[in-house]
DNA sequence: CACGCTTTGTGAAATCGTGCACGAGCGGCC
DNA sequence: GGCCGCTCGTGCACGATTTCACAAAGCGTG
């Protein structure tokens, strides 16, 4: 019961699908549902049945031939891989436009991030409150990162100010990093970075509108999470 | 001269990358650079050498070998392929906290994909005015995007909405939709769908973080541009 | 004009991720 | 208690992607 350790190294590409379960398992869980076979998973999640039993399988063997898995316990298990169990507040660095839309959009803190704090350089901006939260000065980082025990940043700061903001909080010990700015970001080893551009997100689909128009009228499903037909 | 048609079928992986390098090349452009190496680039980005070339390649053959590349004119081969050589206009569905933000930043229009318009159903949204852009009323979809030539959509509304935004949209006649609500979303074939979740960027996070505790204190770099040391 | 240095473009090998097919295990029924 | 039907777990083949390694090809120099 002390807590078993992970089994093996999860592939990246499973990690990535996780929390699309668990979503979808946490909906079920709450809608009534007890138990769910590989193939209604698969279906609600718009993949594979044997790509679901595989990722699955990584957790551990926590289905029941013949039956299906539980639902509520296999939220558990997944919650547990993914270090769901506790909270992981963030700090955020960057007061403006998305800074402010990302402290007030609350499906972060439901979701198990709350936002720990708020940083910009901005006399304008400090001491104003966002999302029920007051912005303080970046000299402030290492002092919320350490008091709240913050382990993950979020740069919603301007291309041009990105490196300074991962370095600070490099500095302040945080480790995991999710970039909004669209510059890649130099970390040291140890420091995970996720990064999130809406421009590159939309120039996929260009490309795809591009494709459509210059060769014939031919569907290509994109990389990401696809749909399927109703 | 004559629209030299797509030479290959580009590999998805390659075209996620494409935007990056544009990105980059586009900023060296800018600061006066004239030529670049594979390995240069390849520093830039994050990535290896041999995987730009061969990103490249799928382009065509627009090195010079001893020399490298002339960055105007592979900027204008990637902005080709991935069609941006024109704006691609695009509709916004959802006028509240993400859709203002989305609408209010400026980054879209600069990049090639000004907004459109902004619809939503509450009345009380309906003729406010955000981010320059009247919103308007969701039964307005279908004149806005004949009228504009949009194929873009953008789902901003709350997870429970966002089915039923997809089909307004597909019915409207977009081919291509950016999803920012956490649900799978179901299209016909044909259809891009390409989701942003970023909930799920935490969790990603935050398995990595629970890793590094759980187990020694090891570096795990993740799938998305991860930076490199300095 | 030939040589050597540099950097591209690309086969081939290695790795990673996906999907199939099927044996194994479980619950229910007779 | 044994049989049947269902669904998981996984070995295997396949396809996609990454990486390596090197021949081909410019460019500058003597």
């Amino acid at each position: 019961m002390a807590g078993q350790r992970t089994r093996r190294r999860i592939p990246e590409a499973t990690v990535a699908r996780l929390p699309e379960y668990l979503k979808i398992l946490a909906d079920q869980a709450e809608a009534g549902v007890d138990r769910i076979s590989s193939d209604g998973l698969a279906e609600l999640a718009g993949v594979n049945a044997a790509k679901v039993r595989k990722d699955l399988s990584y957790l551990g063997s926590y289905g029941t031939r013949g039956v299906g898995y539980e639902v509520a316990y296999l939220v558990y298990q997944i919650r547990r891989e993914l270090g769901l169990d506790h909270d992981w507040p963030v700090v955020i660095v960057g007061a403006g436009n998305l800074g402010q839309a990302l402290a007030g959009y609350g499906g972060f803190g439901e979701r198990g991030f709350p936002v720990g704090g708020i940083v910009d350089l901005d006399p304008a901006k400090i001491d104003t409150v966002v999302g029920g939260q007051r912005v303080r000065h970046l000299d402030d980082l290492p002092a919320i990162v350490q008091s709240r025990q913050v382990a993950i940043g979020v740069i919603a700061t301007p291309s041009a100010s990105a490196q300074s903001a991962a370095d600070h909080l490099v500095r302040a010990g945080v480790t995991s990093i999710l970039n909004f700015a669209p510059v890649v970001l130099a970390v040291p080893p140890g420091v995970t970075v996720r990064k999130v551009d809406l421009a590159v997100e939309l120039q996929i689909l260009s490309y795809h509108e591009q494709r459509r128009a210059t060769n014939g009228l031919r569907a290509v499903p994109a990389d990401g999470a696809r749909g399927a037909t109703a």
